[in-house]
DNA sequence: CGGCATCCCCCGGGATACTG
DNA sequence: CAGTATCCCGGGGGATGCCG
């Protein structure tokens, strides 16, 4: 197949979409250790809400990367997990977060010395 | 520094943002080559506005990540290339394509499983 | 050639309230 | 508890036109 990320049309722009979303890379980040309920998703992770976590846990299923398991409990219990494909994603997940993490300092230099120039 | 990207303020958020940043990705990869003027990225990213190139190269450049260079001949010629901080930035934009490229395959399966579901 | 500036539209995404 | 439904707003981002 061609795979060529530069045009316009080829679907592996879609994957960058995915990969690039901020929510998406905190999610699969968040289940490196093992499957998590909705509610352990939303608390850990500071800021989403509940329509834009529902919404990504959906994309991450529809796209093969995390599983969804409905227990028939009261009160109902529903667990999210990594796909081999999703773990397949965690060492570039891991990279991003090491990176930002990294370099946060010299990027925060970058943007002031360049802000307070004439 | 206390870096937690699950922290909702955290800069390391906003360094997630750019780097999640489709055309962020895009740029950087163009250029580990060496320089590349204005015209020939908006040539080689296909699909890029001009608006959204000069935007996203400014952040770049803001970031520390690129480099402007202006010649004063005529016609203009204005070059771009990464900084050591923006080199740093190459394996990981690699590893994002390599895996865009390799998976893409199983995600358009997995989609085509999910929508097909009754 | 390499941009800003402007206009404008559309929808991503937050807040809130309600259900199985 | 784990969502859906609805409303609503800001701004992302395309198209176009003008400068140095």
């Amino acid at each position: 197949m061609e795979t060529d990320v530069y045009a316009k049309n080829c679907p592996s722009r879609q994957v960058l979409d995915r990969i690039g979303d901020a929510w998406s890379v905190l999610i699969v980040s968040s289940l490196k250790d093992g499957s998590l309920r909705y509610t352990e998703l939303a608390q850990r992770i500071n800021g989403v809400s509940p329509k834009m976590l529902t919404q990504t846990l959906r994309g991450l299923e529809r796209d093969g990367i995390v599983t969804r398991t409905v227990h028939a409990v009261v009160p109902p219990r529903v667990d999210y997990a990594l796909t081999t494909l999703g773990r397949s994603l965690l060492g570039l997940c891991n990279a991003l977060q090491d990176w930002a993490e990294l370099h946060i300092g010299d990027v925060l230099d970058a943007r002031e010395a360049y802000d307070s120039r004439p």
